[in-house]
RNA sequence: GCGCCUGUAGCUCAGUCGGAUAGAGCACCUGCCUUCUAAGCAGGUUGUCGCAGGUUCGAUUCCUGCCAGGCGCGCCA
């Protein structure tokens, strides 16, 4: 189960173990050992500065602490090889038939590899998205869309229990401004000073009455009311198909209404009076938020008596928790970023960490290229670029995969004329191409008989430096998937797809896998077409995460 | 004014607890398909890691100040 890295990682820290018992060190033994993959092959196959870290509480100098371990490692299970280099960094090199092992590692676990359970046992409830049911998707939810489904597939195979919730902003004055604007455009009226103006609204003005005539005909009241909750409907369905198109799936569409019709609000402001932390002033409700680290009290009822949206948003959190969930995560864009603040301070308001229970993730903008100029989005202005735009342009592959690859703290600028084209100037088909060729090397061994039984694998063979490097960056799979999952950074995986290609595609280029020509199948033939299975077993693995397919030709 | 994010190659950007000679793609040049997918491989060119201090064996990474850009600071939703 454990991977070649972990088990490396145990043996230095036994050997640091037997260091102390000997006497030779005084000092705790670490609670984890970092290995590092040198960047240059000089320095061995796993390299750990250790001995650097450990140098002053053991009062020796770093070097004298690296021979200590080094001597207490050598002879350790796989290891081939133990040198120390530069300051005191210990370079170990393995056996090569202990690393290959992990070929069959891979292959037995297959789907499973690389998941883990470094969050097993933790419910977690992960919002994004959660736009206004008044138009149709744009780029500024696009981002979130793959992101957020990486993330919740990314946590998923951390072994985390996550719940994928969208929350509907179905209340208030948008609301109403939506249906008048729809129902104006359906009446020939003009659109209202403030409403929406983009084109879809008179497609939706045409579908309300097309499948209710006799909607024109009601009093204003019931009217204005019949063509907003039509419009809602028709557009919030709207929403979802075009998500099941991109590959993002919600387990709950969470209506804020529903959070009103069930009193959720009141019972909200309720708890967080019990907590102390509620007080009156200028006849309406405030919650004390600035007690923690809010720069300001904020407002849950207003002197009308009408509740703000604050108090929903406080309302909506308390009512996730007593859920069931531990964590909750929020994605949300760059111009909320003000939101960080008092949504952790709700959560302390509540009683609850919000270094641990809450946890906000705030993604810059997105610019967008397109003909060499910058596209202003405006939805006003009806210049929206929206996501269903977007995948017609790109295709879902490329617009998911190039919107995950970059850290969410980044703003970032998207090139619609580079996404269009379908080079390798878009990294995605570089990682998609070393999974479909893989395949055709899989398809025409199949033809030549060539042993595939993992009983026939013999891990000696793989003694090539191109074999080396491929086993290494797969041996890395699992701890990218954690890391990937604790920082809540699903673009580590893309970034890890790519070394992975490149490492690959040279071990193709060198080492070649089919028999040449009447050459018999042997021992190395079938060693190297088992490296290859592993490897196409974790690069599908991976691009399952992003969400993004694995083709099988290109 | 206060707060959050960003500043790394000509362009777009990577760079987990500080680690060895700072990386990738694109662009530009040169080689490689009469045998596994050339959407590929190999090689060449490209840097004041915004600026200035500090912390230490060691700083692109941590701290402080400054400069530049993006975004935000309602009893709006």
């Amino acid at each position: 189960m454990s991977t070649q890295i972990e088990l490396l990682e145990a043996e230095v820290k036994a050997a640091i173990g037997r260091a102390v018992k000997a006497g030779l060190l005084t000092l705790d033994t670490p609670a984890s050992i970092t290995l590092d993959r040198p960047k240059n092959r000089d320095h061995g196959d796993y390299a750990t500065s250790i001995a650097l870290a450990l140098a002053k509480a053991a009062g020796k100098k770093p070097g004298e602490v690296a021979q200590i371990i080094s001597r207490e490692l050598e002879g350790a299970a796989g290891v081939l090889r133990v040198e120390i280099a530069g300051p005191g960094f210990i370079n170990i090199t393995l056996t090569r038939a202990s690393q290959a092992e992990l070929v069959l590692t891979i292959l037995k676990q297959a789907r499973d590899f690389g998941r883990t359970d470094a969050l097993r046992g933790v419910r977690i409830n992960l919002e994004f998205i959660s736009a206004n049911p008044t138009g149709p998707l744009h780029l500024g939810h696009t981002r979130w869309a793959a992101v957020g489904d990486a993330l919740g597939r990314v946590l998923t195979a951390a072994g985390a229990d996550v719940t994928r919730e969208f929350y509907i902003n179905d209340r208030g004055n948008q609301m109403d401004l939506f249906g008048a604007s729809v129902e104006a455009a359906a009446l020939g009226n003009p659109i209202p000073e403030d409403g929406y103006k983009g084109e879809y609204i008179a497609d939706l003005a045409k579908e309300v009455v097309a499948s209710n005539p006799a909607i024109t005909e009601l009093a204003q009241g019931a009217r204005h009311e019949a063509f907003r909750e039509a419009a809602y409907s028709l557009q919030l369905r709207d929403q979802q198909r075009v998500l099941d198109n991109f590959g993002t799936h919600f387990d709950i569409w969470f209506s804020e209404r529903s959070l009103h019709h069930q009193g959720a609000v009141e019972h909200g402001v309720e708890k967080l009076r019990r907590q102390g932390h509620v007080f009156q002033a200028e006849g309406a409700l405030w919650l004390r938020t600035s007690n923690f680290g809010d720069d300001k009290d904020r407002v849950l009822m207003k002197s009308d008596g009408s509740f703000t949206y604050f108090s929903s948003d406080t309302a909506y959190y308390i009512n996730k928790r007593e859920r069931g969930f531990d964590i909750c995560i929020y994605m949300l864009g760059a111009d909320h970023h003000g939101y960080v603040g008092r949504l952790k301070a709700t959560a302390a308001c509540t009683g609850d960490d919000p270094e641990y229970n809450i946890h906000v993730l705030i993604g810059q903008l997105v610019k967008i290229m397109e003909g060499g100029q910058e596209v202003k989005l405006s939805k006003r202005a009806g210049t929206i670029i929206t996501l269903e735009e977007l995948i017609e342009k790109t295709g879902v592959d490329a617009a998911r995969y190039t919107l995950i690859r970059y850290p969410v703290d980044t703003p970032m600028v998207i090139d619609i004329d580079i996404l269009k084209r379908n080079t390798n100037e878009n990294p995605v088909y570089y990682v998609q191409y070393a999974h479909a060729r893989i395949a055709a090397v899989l398809r025409n061994a199949a033809e030549l008989n060539i042993s595939v039984n993992l009983a026939d694998f013999d891990p000696t063979q793989l003694t090539h430096d191109r074999e080396n490097e491929l086993l290494g960056a797969l041996a890395q799979y699992p701890r990218v998937v954690a890391s990937a999952a604790q920082m809540r950074q699903p673009h580590r995986i893309a970034r890890y797809l790519e070394e992975l290609a490149v490492t690959y595609h040279g071990f193709y280029a060198d080492c070649r896998v089919l028999p040449l020509g009447q050459e018999n199948p042997t021992p190395l033939h079938t060693a190297r077409l088992l490296l290859c299975s592993s490897t196409k077993v974790v690069i599908a693995n991976a691009l399952d995460l992003l969400g993004v397919s694995a083709p099988e030709r290109m």
